[in-house]
DNA sequence: AAACTTAGTGTATATTTGACACTTTGACAA
DNA sequence: TTGTCAAAGTGTCAAATATACACTAAGTTT
């Protein structure tokens, strides 16, 4: 009880959250990591291993979601993002390898504890967001998928995992309006969906089922200044789109 | 390093498993639930309140997957079962309860601790498994869907989780042979499907769709003693299955 | 022998998918 | 001003798939 208000703010030693953040700058995929950083500056070493996720511990009274937020908050200095859980991670050795102890050392009251982390992903328009580090982040940046280098403890396992839990998403509903700016073309949101599922999509099949789908509403607006025939800008309909989670939308055959 | 070997045994007072196994006899769909009970007897009180999940706290040393298999044998003799990892659940709240309080003071030694638990959900033929109490499991029953009473913690949200997982799952990939008996009719696979599904589905369909995806061998050998026309018997053939699993059987179509 | 119960079967229609090539529009350079 | 470049935008046809739908067959029981 009264131990109960003292933990109020305490870390639990045992778990994390950590954040897998798609962004979409409507060249190609990439992902939000960090570089990890000692209170004492730069980690010496290679430069190379330290990158990682945005994770860290959970607050003994703060839930899953409202970890995954706050840290990613307290790492990036983004926030208001919609993070979905995908997965937890409890391999027993995911944390002690070599090359993640010193770090672990020199930022953590129980360096030796077991952590299972609770895993999230989210896509965002990168344009949105300009992350600035903050904590031991010494560093955040966009990453494209393709370039990602060895990361800290099994976090390359996290972002592939992340990786096929969008793609089933991408699937199953459109992405919502959430995601993408307020206007934008069909040629954009192609790409999108290219960059995420890695198939190229034929531009009128993939143009005829958007639109069917009857979200997408046509703006008064093209695109001005590119050196090519202006695209028309669309937007979702979000009562539309509403609609449609709810119902059994992707009611996909049995079988 | 040498408290590592002394906390082999150990147990993670912060993390727990929780299993949700469905069962199918051909009638309806069922989960397994466990009756609490303290090391002294049964909880007094409303024996209504007592039923839960399968689920116990993780050893330090064992992984997340370890974990569940073990709780499971521990609390109903069940094991070789592939457990699927759904979803963790982590409310700060979710075993403070007053209703579970006197439960976890008898079997835990920090009874006051937060636990967050990682779920797993599997599906087994109903028959081949005569669970047997064990640990604090007083009874184990399988119980209907329909009749499953308010539960221990935050279980009903898992069960129901748990049930939307198995859904996506029937939707997206047949059910493996590893559900189900060695020999089957198409119409008890066609239950099997609605029971989960909740949703009537057609004969003919079901059958011309079922059998177009040549995972089903028909066998020499038809229902006997049954008090209408015998059923043919079939039996999935898994190097086909196999196949089909690792390819990208289910491409739904983007979008 | 009749009644009962589930197994088993085919067709026609609508919908969805996927393949495929040329014209349009604006910016910019020559 | 004219030409070139780059992406936008557009329709058809064939194949596969989904859906709706009703009667006969084969055993068991009465």
């Amino acid at each position: 009880m009264t131990s109960n208000h003292l933990q109020a703010v305490r870390v639990n030693p045992n778990i994390s959250t950590d954040c897998v953040i798609f962004g979409f700058d409507f060249e190609e995929l990439k992902v939000l990591l960090i570089r990890r950083e000692s209170p004492h500056g730069p980690l010496n070493g290679q430069d190379v291993h330290n990158w990682a996720l945005p994770g860290d511990l959970i607050l003994e009274n703060e839930s899953l979601d409202d970890a995954a937020n706050r840290v990613l908050q307290d790492l990036t200095g983004l926030n208001n993002i919609y993070l979905e859980q995908f997965r937890a991670f409890g391999d027993p050795e995911r944390v002690s390898r070599e090359r993640d102890r010193a770090w672990l050392a020199s930022i953590r009251e129980h360096p030796e504890a077991r952590v299972i982390t609770v895993a999230y992903y989210s896509l965002v328009k990168l344009v949105d967001f300009e992350p600035q580090p903050h904590g031991f982040a010494g560093a955040v940046d966009w990453i494209p998928i393709d370039e990602v280098p060895q990361l800290a403890f099994d976090h390359n396992d996290i972002l592939n995992s992340a990786l096929d839990a969008l793609k089933q998403r991408l699937r199953r509903r459109p992405i919502g309006f959430e995601l993408l700016p307020p206007k934008f073309t069909l040629g954009q949101l192609q790409k999108l969906y290219e960059s995420i599922l890695r198939v190229p999509l034929d531009k009128r099949n993939f143009r005829k089922k958007m639109l069917k789908k009857g979200i997408l509403v046509q703006l008064d607006e093209k695109q001005r200044g590119v050196p090519h025939k202006p695209a028309q800008y669309y937007r979702f309909d979000q009562e539309r789109y509403g609609a449609i989670i709810d119902g059994d939308f992707d009611f996909a055959p049995a079988v």
